[in-house]
DNA sequence: AAGCTTAGTTGCATTTTGCCACTCGACTCG
DNA sequence: CGAGTCGAGTGGCAAAATGCAACTAAGCTT
């Protein structure tokens, strides 16, 4: 991890950038959120190198992210299995990969979400929890709020885009 | 960026974390989408040294996510502003803070989400486009679609949980 | 017995960071 | 007029992270 510059910016993104936002963390986390949690079928499909694999691994455990756990005695195998936490991440990938088919994916989205309460398709959606509109990206802004610290209080910059 | 491995996996992930997925272009995108858009501004709040911030700011403008202005002449003066790739990375912000704020967030989140169309605080949630239901992040999967590849296609693995 | 699988570790070369000093042009203060 | 400052970077260099490939080690399988 690139040294560790993120510490005291009392940021909520900072600080999970500093936990799960290393570009391999969350290709892993991908993984293991798609069902794939094995050591080795990690490192197939995303073509992470073992060591750094092997290190991405124990730091995500190691925050509580996921849990190694042995799948099978003879032969000795772990998978890794996600956490509150990990689960939690999904709303990331998500978000990712909306930004990706919107902007990248010629030939249409090489995945589908689907919402397993009702079984259909679902484009998750964000809707304002006021209004139950939906949310447009240009449409949210941010204000100081309680864990704001002095300077953050000071600045209830809204940009004007 | 770490040579780039990222390629060839067909994947609106793999893809998105390629382009925006450094750690320090997601903070200089929160700096952007924050209103702050200045060269020394998002030095002073990101702490991220003078060369690295030129080279994140090169390639996020070489990818079409901001776009580099003059400000002012006199003294030359210039900002980065999103563009529409830019502005859709707001949902990955908002998803990384809520993932802080949930989990890391000591003393409550530092900063709250306002929907500016209706005014309020908003907790932008996801819901499903087919039933309108909240979507917890575990009762998401995923399956192929139409951009999938072979490989892809063999695999519609939905995750056990 | 030879070979495969799982889950890593180790060593070494290459690439990327981080830090800090420095440039360059245009104000601005005395 | 000269000194200091601000904005936007560039350059040099040491330290850290990465990628690659080879290797360990236990337990099957044929």
């Amino acid at each position: 991890m690139p040294y560790r510059p993120f510490d005291g910016q009392n940021c909520s993104i900072a600080g999970a950038l500093a936990i799960i936002g290393e570009r391999w963390s969350l290709l892993v986390m991908r993984e293991v959120l798609l069902g794939r949690r094995r050591f080795q079928e990690i490192k197939r499909n995303t073509g992470i190198a073992s060591n750094i694999l092997a290190d991405r691994l124990q730091t995500l455990v190691d925050h509580g992210v996921l849990e190694r756990r042995r799948y099978s005695d003879q032969p000795e195998a772990y998978e890794y299995v996600p956490t509150r936490r990990g689960l939690d991440v999904n709303p990331v990938l998500i978000a990712l990969m909306q930004w990706g088919d919107r902007h990248l994916a010629a030939n249409g989205p090489p995945r589908v979400p689907v919402h397993t309460v009702c079984g259909h398709d679902a484009e998750p959606r964000l809707v304002c929890s006021h209004c139950s509109q939906p949310i447009k990206a240009e449409e949210l802004r941010v204000r100081p709020g309680p864990g704001a610290n002095e300077a953050q209080r000071a600045e209830p910059l809204l940009p004007a885009d």
